[in-house]
RNA sequence: GGCCCGGUAGUUCAGUUGGUUUAGAACGCUAGCCUGUCACGCUAGAGGUCAAGGGUUCGAACCCCUUUCGGGUCGCCA
């Protein structure tokens, strides 16, 4: 090793150089950043992964070096040997964190030399992102994604350190694992030894990590992959990274304390925010009331107001109906947008419907008093002004309408209040508002498949009170879930789950699983409930999200190697074709 | 699966109604000059399958169709 380093052993690395550091003699080994050749004088930024130093090459000093220098190009890889020089005054430069030195460089070696790289290494160079994906292992020498992915081992430390001094042990589980249904599409793999069979990538470790406390683990936790065959987003990977937490002999609240503690410790640790603990709660009705979200951004107001008790005699048709049919009627006052051009008024509308609403109405307060609406011949003097002071509304006012079932209401006029709240600057960037959001239903009717479905999954506990539910208005019954949300993101989200063969019994019977189908798909998981169970709960985050938040990035800045919307690598070409051979001993034939 | 946007030097882009365009600019690259640069400067130069295929036309980077790739979004993501 030492001849392919001319003998030279790596001292420092560049970032961390200061005015202390004068007089040393240091070797740096790393790319060069630029070059600036001054004619008799050549100048090199090197680059490591702790920042950038300038190099210097005199050629009245040392010919010898510098006709050496005079080889280098972007991205060679160098050792260089040197003394810490201080700059003169006047060649400071401000920018660069070791501006005030450089170093003289005495010795010289070129480790590798590099080709006229695709794009130039610098965060301020353009460069689309799939040209990026292509050179991944460049892309990734640019200071802000290394700096990215810094912070999120970072993270995984804070994480790691945290749960390791509260007891929790560190398990892995199995990425072969078992298909089983409900949620999202599972990547396959087949099995080779058993013809026809396959296993699934894991969507998450859920039943793993319930099995570990059945096997007495205690406290468990996992920076775990998942996998999930379904459509990319701007925020969603096909593998993707949770941290997964169980706990034994708990209830809610001890799950939510010890985790908003880990939560704290993360803030106080990487972005030093001290955030003042027990987290607030508010309920998933609430949450949906009042901000049309079950993960509301509160860092602002605008909030959702119900207007059915003015309405519910309404002559207009969609009031009537939602009011008569159990859904409801929200309205958000736009304070001070009475001005807002018919254009803009539309694009709101053009989002309320995108999210399922039927429409928006608008009323219009004018900074004169006047109230400007289509929907004045449909509405009694009553109604209009039960509308206004319901809403508050005072002159200068756009008052915006929905109606129609409650959760596609609700969320319509969620992201209205959204769009809002962004178009009108309302959201304070340097604010981390966090909160529980708890009570969820435990059910969802699902019109597709005409049956009710696990809001979360179907091993979450139903809240003790609402258990006699379960047979008569199963869509009423609340569950021991939770999710903890920051800024309208949701970070990550959990439960109680059910410990009892009785109960899980029941919940599938709910979810219609008939006896032969929950044996088939989940009987190893039923069979182990027979054995003695501890209560117990836990949580998963996002990692991924939880990175993003942190460095303000999108996803594809805070995973190494990430896919584009294709679920493809440009970088290595996956997915590709194999092998007919291959394909042969897993027994599959392709039908074309 | 639906809808929307895009693909032109290595990179980021411009390119008029379809016609003096030999398809340009900036950065990068190469060479020369240059001792205080740090986005060095100056001079010169090289560099193009206009994503692919088909069509319309006297004539296509430009209009139409298909395919493909990238991005966004709805559905989907228990």
């Amino acid at each position: 090793m030492t001849e392919v380093l001319g003998g030279m052993k790596r001292t420092d690395m560049c970032g961390a150089f200061s005015l202390q550091d004068v007089g040393r003699e240091v070797t740096l080994m790393g790319w060069v950043n630029r070059r600036r050749n001054l004619g008799s004088l050549i100048f090199a930024d090197l680059r490591d992964r702790t920042g950038i130093v300038q190099v210097v090459f005199n050629e009245e000093l040392d010919r010898d070096i510098f006709l050496q220098a005079e080889e280098l190009r972007n991205e060679y890889v160098i050792a260089a040997s040197g003394t810490v020089a201080k700059r003169s005054p006047d060649a400071v430069n401000d920018k660069l964190p070791t501006g005030q030195i450089e170093i003289k460089v005495d010795r010289l070696k070129i480790l590798s030399a590099a080709d006229t790289p695709p794009f130039l290494v610098d965060d301020n160079s353009k460069v689309s992102e799939s040209i990026r994906l292509k050179y991944r292992y460049l892309d990734l020498r640019r200071p802000s994604l290394q700096r990215n992915l810094i912070i999120r081992h970072k993270i995984a430390k804070v994480v790691r350190d945290f749960l390791n001094d509260n007891g929790f042990l560190e398990i892995e589980t199995p990425m072969l694992v078992k298909s089983t249904p409900g949620g999202a599409r599972d990547y396959l793999v087949p099995s080779r030894v058993q013809p026809g069979k396959f296993f699934a990538l894991p969507q998450s470790p859920q039943i793993f990590k319930q099995l570990l406390m059945i096997s007495g683990f205690d406290k468990y936790y996992q920076i775990a992959r998942c996998f999930r065959d379904e459509d990319l987003r701007s925020d969603r990977q096909p593998e993707f990274t949770q941290i997964d937490i169980e706990m034994s002999f708990v209830d809610i609240d001890d799950v939510l304390s010890i985790n908003e503690k880990l939560i704290a410790d993360i803030f106080r640790k990487i972005m030093g925010i001290e955030l003042s603990l027990p987290l607030k709660r508010m309920s998933y009705d609430e949450a949906m009331n009042r901000y049309g979200s079950d993960k509301p951004d509160v860092r602002f107001g605008l909030e959702l107001t119900e207007l059915s008790d003015v309405l519910k005699d309404s002559s207009f048709n969609a009031f009537k109906e939602a009011a008569e049919s159990g859904g409801c009627i929200k309205a958000i006052n736009a304070k001070g947008c009475a001005g807002f051009a018919r254009k803009e008024i539309d694009g709101l509308a053009e989002t309320a419907k995108s999210y399922g609403a039927k429409g928006l109405l608008w009323i219009t307060y004018t900074g004169e008093g006047e109230i400007k609406s289509s929907l004045l011949k449909y509405l009694t003097d009553d109604e209009l002004k039960g509308i206004l002071s319901s809403v508050s509304a005072q002159p200068g006012d756009l008052i915006l309408i929905a109606a129609g079932k409650f959760d596609t209401t609700c969320e319509a006029m969620g992201h209205v209040r959204l769009d809002l709240g962004n178009k009108l600057n309302l959201i304070d960037q340097d604010r981390y508002e966090l909160l529980w959001i708890v009570d969820f239903p435990l059910l969802e009717w699902s019109e597709e498949e005409n049956k009710y479905v696990a809001k979360h999954h179907p091993f979450t506990a139903p809240k003790d009170e609402d258990i006699p539910l379960l047979d008569t208005d199963p869509s009423k019954v609340r569950a021991k879930a939770y999710d903890i949300v920051l800024n309208g993101t949701e970070l990550g989200g959990g439960s109680i789950r059910i410990h009892t063969q009785e109960m899980q019994k029941k919940i599938f019977d709910v979810l219609g699983f008939s006896d032969e189908y929950a044996k088939n798909m989940f009987g190893f998981f039923l069979e182990a409930f027979r054995y003695g169970v501890p209560p117990h709960g836990g949580i998963a985050y996002g990692f991924d999200r939880m990175v993003m938040l942190f460095t303000d990035s999108d996803i594809k800045d805070v995973i190494a190697f990430p896919k584009t919307q294709n679920a493809s690598c440009l970088m290595s070409g996956a997915p590709s074709e194999v092998d007919s051979n291959q394909l042969r001993e897993l027994h599959i034939k392709m039908d074309n």
